[in-house]
DNA sequence: TATTGTTATACTCTATAACTATA
DNA sequence: TATAGTTATAGAGTATAACAATA
């Protein structure tokens, strides 16, 4: 760290961050803005975003949930929900079963070829984490989780 | 922590994780989005979100510096500052002075009203960050910063 | 030629109201 | 009545191209 970096924060052009560098919350925008580039780039084979990644995990995780469920946790409004199963569906990546029990909701289920990029997602997210958290160690990089839970887990409300 | 989260992950709605729980990238978001909900109601007596202050606090720690140099150090493209230094002016909180070396460019500085807001809005911004970061310690909080500064610093490329 | 601020524009994300079919 | 999925829509946020003034 520069001298000036210790005294009041200064970044890439020289410019003082005054109280900024010391906010939680900058510093996770920031963060978050480069990890998503990161994310961004290395799934774009795939042809999917952060959003899509997420709720293809958790359907997996979570076969025969309905919409109203999958959406909540991942704090997705239900209406902006339908577009991504409906794209989910027309590549053929999961599916909307009538469930049995309430004709109103849909279970949810990946299809084969979810699956199939599923699987080629999770060797890209490990890469994808490995990129990111190089600069840390294994301890640090569990401590962050942990830090991280604590500030933002919805069930921790 | 319950069996269960402990396993593979479970969220409020009693759904699972999956690998979802152990991802940087999906931690930052939730976090983000929990602390700028925070920021976002406790500064809206002062009428700014959180790109508003921090646009406000570099140009007070940088005067006479240009829109560009002040929208770089800020990761936003210089078309979309146009509208937010056109309604500082509006509002009276900053402006903008013709350079004396390169007549293309504006200086930019707070004006006294501009101060004024930002004064109260250091005293908001400590308490919003007391908040979120509630259930961490001095140094956990500190070590936070730490490691979302090696993740995501710009100038850290 | 290159750069600053600007305009216009488009695309994504997100949020809300209202409809339908079921419960 | 209330809820699940849906439609329509509007508002942010963000990105790029192109222009005038200046370097």
């Amino acid at each position: 760290m520069t001298a000036a970096a210790a005294k009041g924060g200064e970044d890439a052009g020289g410019l003082s961050e005054g109280v900024l560098g010391g906010l939680v919350g900058y510093r996770l925008r920031r963060a978050q803005l480069k990890v998503f580039e990161d994310f961004l780039a290395s799934f774009a084979p795939l042809g999917l975003k952060p959003a899509q990644f997420s709720a293809l995990v958790l359907i997996e995780a979570n076969p025969g949930r309905s919409q109203r469920e999958i959406a909540a946790a991942l704090g997705i409004q239900r209406p902006n929900f339908v577009a991504m199963m409906d794209e989910f569906e027309r590549r053929g990546l999961a599916r909307r079963h009538r469930s049995q029990t309430d004709r109103r909701s849909h279970a949810l289920a990946l299809t084969e070829a979810g699956e199939a990029l599923l699987r080629q997602g999770r060797v890209i997210v490990a890469a994808h984490e490995a990129r990111i958290a190089a600069g840390l160690s294994e301890v640090e990089r569990a401590e962050l989780l942990r830090l991280l839970i604590r500030l933002g887990t919805p069930a921790a409300d």
